[in-house]
DNA sequence: GAGGGTCTGACAAGCGGTTGCCACCCCAGC
DNA sequence: GCTGGGGTGGCAACCGCTTGTCAGACCCTC
């Protein structure tokens, strides 16, 4: 009930005051139980409540570098992608009581680095879904500070990925037993680890099970994405493509729709990630899920053994299982689409 | 156990010592550039440069209380919404090198409330959208510190807020220009202010326009909670329904088609915030768009303009327009599903 | 040449905790 | 009675940066 609209927080030096100790009694009373009597720490409690004391974290900080903070860098915000990884990042923070400094990357590698500079000093230890920054750059941010990498793995840096190679694996087989012959890889940003290491898989799966492959883009990791290259994908005679990610996969979707292709009749769509929206449009996508929410946990718990102490896991890259959901968007080769000259020059490999 | 060489960063302390000056004449190089000699500064900058010097933001704060740095506490991460208003604070929030610390409340007053006592002392100002407090626990922290509400109006407290009371009119108004009687509203949770003012101005709006009204719920605000609650909904003999957000609405959509009812033919329904996922969905949704980004970035540049003095918009809240877009979902009232009771009972108001 | 300004840079006192080290008290143990 | 040691609390030095204050240098002006 003070009349001032600024009255300054009670200090360590007021309890001190007040409870007729040293503000290090104080200090320690809080930080180190055992360390003074159960007496005057009774007393100092008491003080503290009466004066509704709250410790300042950036005090503490300042000398001992504990901020109880991380960074989560994303590369879009309002991908749902994204809203899913940001939810299991801070439920795992929330659990040992560490904060989220989130950022918004703009898919840019540029606005990426410049933010991590300025955030650095502050968090104690940086999560960064899907880098579009170089290698050396996320080198060199793991060395000043506990770094963990999403949908990127590097041999020196800690990473948590998803097993892009069995989940395309279980891609292309479906397609396979669903009759067809060729699939289309529908690309996502260059700068993507993940979209390099989905169009590799691919591709290494089409040929073992004697698919043809054919790629397009790369567009923007968006619905919009998807939608503006649509055409393109069609112009040819295919009949199974297979998306970056879910909101691509919708694109082609909708923009097939469009364009009186029918899914799954005519064309046959795959996503990747299994974000709500691949339940909700229509046909219901098919799709490779991740366990998104469960990646950013990881990330995060791991990253906050390291900060405290535990050695990076050195080498390997945590590899999250994968699950293909087999819903309405994929369907038996249609006839009408299938070019005679890319549906008989399928490569080697047997059936089965 | 660990002996990491943390190469500790340069402080004002070495620059000082490099360029051969006082460390205060290097704090003000920085921060009072008129202040010093234009050569010294130019000699400061370049120790600074080779040092590879930057400022530590913490201690900085410590004596300055300026952090730059704004918490947003949002309900669900993971709801479309919010990552939408996220993406917009964000953006505003860079603009003025502000930095965001997210947290997600989880839906519960409860872990709101001790999450912001958690980062109060360390935030120059809080964003919370949508919240599930008490409006005396709101009025409190407002005391404290800059603080912007969105979807909530408060007097004594600035707030964000859409038109809602216009929104479902236009919404309310097409419903009865295609012919419907009643309608009814899915209610969303009880603790949202939202919710209460969406439902009463649907009455109204329903009242003044001759249709009868009902409402059902409250249910979770998503997806899963339109889907449950559909077949109590369909129950009863309605032709159209307004649900308190997209996703419920989407999980509406998804019930009727599960129960054989047709979308519009059938049954119309109307969303509220037009999420990506409502032009995906089939058929798309009608719904009240709501300027979700700028909504973010509105509450975002206010409370920055507070925290750099200006007075807080005392009074009223900021109520951003909305406007209906029609879409796939509603269409002409359907005979099979008016049951004559209602239908017949319409109350005195003429059309049109 | 003295008085008075304007510039510049240095000094030192914080900001609110943390923590190494020391002093003192008290109680055994010899 | 003296000594040793564990238990407690206080002192003071940081952590890195900001800022009020002041003194010296330099430049005018009369």
């Amino acid at each position: 009930m003070t009349d001032q609209p600024r009255t300054p927080s009670p200090t360590i030096y007021d309890v001190a005051k007040v409870a007729g100790v040293a503000p290090s009694t104080v200090s320690r009373a809080f930080a180190r139980p055992g360390r003074v009597n159960a007496d005057t720490a009774a007393r100092i409690r008491e003080a503290a409540e009466q004066l509704g004391y709250r410790a300042n974290p950036i005090a503490r900080a300042l000398s001992t570098s504990k901020t109880r903070m991380i960074a989560l860098m994303v590369s879009d915000v309002s991908n749902p992608f994204y809203s899913e990884l940001i939810r299991g990042a801070e439920l795992a923070a929330r659990e040992q009581e560490f904060v989220v400094l989130l950022s918004d990357a703009q898919e840019s590698g540029e606005v990426e680095r410049e933010t991590l500079e300025r955030v650095l000093p502050v968090v104690e230890g940086i999560v960064i879904g899907s880098s579009r920054m170089s290698e050396l750059a996320l080198r060199t941010i793991a060395k000043q500070i506990p770094l963990v990498i999403l949908n990127h793995a590097m041999p020196d840096v800690p990473s948590v990925v998803t097993d892009n190679r069995a989940g395309m694996r279980a891609a292309v087989t479906h397609l396979r037993d669903l009759g067809h012959t060729s699939v289309t890889y529908v690309a996502g940003p260059d700068a993507s680890w993940t979209n390099g290491a989905r169009w590799r898989a691919m591709r290494d799966a089409a040929r073992e099970l004697g698919l043809q492959t054919r790629r397009v883009g790369p567009v923007a990791p968006t619905f919009e994405g998807g939608l503006g290259i649509g055409e393109a994908v069609l112009a040819e005679p295919v009949t199974a493509v297979i998306t970056y990610n879910d909101l691509v996969a919708a694109g082609i979707v909708a923009s097939a729709r469009m364009a009186g292709v029918r899914v799954p009749a005519d064309l046959s769509v795959i996503g990747f990630d299994d974000i709500l929206i691949s339940r909700l449009i229509t046909p219901p996508l098919t799709t490779v899920a991740a366990p998104i929410r469960f990646m950013g946990a990881t990330a995060v718990r791991n990253l906050l053994a390291m900060t405290q102490g535990a050695k990076p896991t050195s080498g390997q890259a945590y590899v999250l299982p994968v699950k293909l959901k087999v819903r309405g968007s994929t369907g038996q080769r249609s006839r009408k689409r299938t070019s005679p000259a890319l549906g008989t020059t399928s490569v080697s490999g047997s059936a089965s």
